[in-house]
DNA sequence: CGCTTTTGACCGGCGC
DNA sequence: GCGCCGGTCAAAAGCG
């Protein structure tokens, strides 16, 4: 990945914010009155102290703040693994239901005359035709980017150059689909669907298709025009079992956290220390989540989706 | 003038 | 075989 070698993606989380902010006001004590003595300021120790108060509330608040979100965050991680977990599942017997489903139907169109020797190599065959197409399927990954909800366009700022060449209102979702095709390279097969989200029309919702066979022709644009990602300009979606009304999340985590059994214990100030550490070592020392915060600033967010997702 | 976007028409797959 | 629907094409319009 040559853009994370370009940039720094520690997120430089404060995984002891409880122990510093406890340490702060000692730090500061020390600080202040050889500021006061060598500068010669005209500030009374009581107003230091008063500013200072005021900054610990301040920071305190804003502490609050962060391991609330935290805690929300968790939440929906576990909520949603379990969804991925069930949909994994289901999924599966969705499939084997399905292939059910149509063998049976082949074999019913079968039942005519035909004998049982023929019947099952022709089977055979389609699963093996099958198989084969879905080797040379190109690569789909997803991709959801927050935007203002009043911003009509469907324009996902990755970085790549595109040209749309079709849009469409699908029968699922009232809003318009937009149809993409790279145009970096002439022979770039790659294609984009962006939509938006049906249960969150801020949100769009790209879907691409295969691989680029260029590098990535510029820096993504930053995205603070008509895209506003909260941590994350573009969010990698969990692609290959949710559906488009499966839950947007705003961070991948991928690593089991040991929360939902400490849930109980949750709004107790040790479990939210230990939550905040847990999260931020978990994102900091997780290469998943650097990889797709670095992918999604730079744009190789797609690339990397499509390594990771299964075929 | 060349590139991009728009939009109606067309095509192919799929289910009934 | 027919109709529906998603995806693509291509001509016209727009824009810098």
């Amino acid at each position: 990945m040559e853009f994370t070698s370009l940039l720094n993606t520690s997120l430089d989380l404060n995984a002891n914010p409880l122990r510093i902010l406890d340490e702060a006001p000692l730090l500061r004590k020390q600080e202040v009155p050889s500021d006061f003595i060598e500068l010669g300021r005209n500030i009374t120790v009581k107003e230091e102290r008063g500013a200072l108060i005021e900054e610990l509330n301040r920071v305190s608040a804003e502490n609050k703040k962060l391991t609330e979100l935290l805690t929300v965050m968790c939440e929906n991680y576990n909520e949603l693994r379990h969804r991925v977990m069930n949909m994994s599942k289901n999924s599966v017997v969705d499939n084997d239901a399905s292939r059910k489903r149509k063998a049976e139907s082949s074999n019913n169109g079968n039942t005519g005359g035909t004998n049982g020797p023929s019947e099952s190599s022709s089977s055979d065959e389609d699963s093996c035709k099958k198989q084969r197409e879905e080797h040379i399927k190109p690569k789909i990954s997803r991709a959801c980017v927050r935007t203002e909800a009043s911003d009509t366009s469907l324009i996902v700022k990755d970085g790549y150059q595109w040209r749309k060449y079709g849009q469409k209102v699908t029968r699922d979702n009232p809003s318009p689909r937009a149809y993409f095709k790279c145009s970096f390279a002439p022979s770039c097969p790659v294609k984009k669907k962006v939509q938006r989200s049906i249960e969150d029309q801020s949100i769009l919702v790209a879907t691409y298709e295969g691989e680029h066979n260029h590098p990535h022709p510029s820096k993504p644009e930053p995205t603070s025009g008509s895209i506003r990602g909260v941590t994350l300009g573009t969010v990698p979606c969990p692609t290959t079992s949710l559906s488009s009304s499966a839950q947007t999340v705003t961070l991948d985590l991928t690593k089991p956290q040991p929360a939902t059994e400490s849930n109980r214990k949750m709004g107790t100030p040790q479990y939210q220390q230990y939550l905040v550490e847990q999260m931020a070592s978990t994102l900091t020392k997780d290469p998943n989540f650097k990889s797709a915060l670095a992918g999604g600033i730079t744009g190789q967010f797609l690339q990397q989706n499509t390594r990771a997702e299964k075929w």
